[in-house]
DNA sequence: TGAACATATGAAGAATTGTTCATATGTTTA
DNA sequence: TAAACATATGAACAATTCTTCATATGTTCA
């Protein structure tokens, strides 16, 4: 992101004093680039399809595959995402291996969003 | 997203049945969509920023781009697509346009994302 | 051990996205 | 009404992302 001068509003809106409480209290940058990229594991229609099937039932790969009509490379690719986000956790049985939700954060987000996308 | 069949694992883990009552669970394809983008839209660090500014005060275009040391062009850009998924609402002042949060919605989905992040 | 099966992963191409630049729109005031 | 200011927006380029294909890894069982 470029850092530069703006030249601004300077009679009626900039409250120097209200932008510098701001920015003493703004996130860390690596707090701030952590949630972006939490949310943007969310944003994905096949990750969410998992996470939602998921928050059903604890599945193989191949069972997900099957349940959302894709194929079983594109599901471990977007499970690798899931799992490096914590939302996702998988346990080895024989030769498949089953994940499962990780915790209750996802269904609470994803919850949120339902409401928040009904409301329109 | 192509639909396709997929050859599967059959002895261990395919259960049918339980496949079954997934589908007809399944969030319709337009509500999976529009949560997907939902969420892509917190999945950017200068909208992230942006949300967690104005959960700490109105703003007008002008601060923002001020306070997050970004050009004027670029905070619109981002306001545009923040209004569009509702997260946040405006209301024009003269010249200035200020800028607040749409709902508690909001402010839930962030808590819950940091509180994710901060437990790894 | 080797064959069969389930999952993981690297590379590549298509599609999507964010910022910048230039400029348009809308508001105020001289 | 014209100039100045604040905001919005279209186009373009760079960067990121998702899926597919091919293949590698890991597990079971004959």
């Amino acid at each position: 992101m470029a850092i530069q001068d703006v030249e601004c509003c300077e009679e009626i809106c900039v409250h120097e004093e209200r932008i510098k409480v701001i920015d003493a209290q703004m996130l860390e940058e690596d707090e701030l680039y952590d949630l972006a990229e939490l949310f943007k594991v969310f944003g994905d229609s096949t990750r969410i399809r998992i996470l939602f099937v998921l928050s059903e039932a604890e599945l193989c790969v191949c069972d997900l595959a099957q349940t959302l009509h894709m194929n079983q490379s594109a599901i471990s690719h977007q499970l690798k995402i899931l799992k490096q986000a914590k939302l996702v956790t998988s346990r080895r049985e024989g030769k498949s291996v089953f994940y499962s939700l990780a915790d209750d954060h996802v269904r609470t987000i994803l919850g949120q969003g339902m409401e928040h996308i009904e409301e329109k």
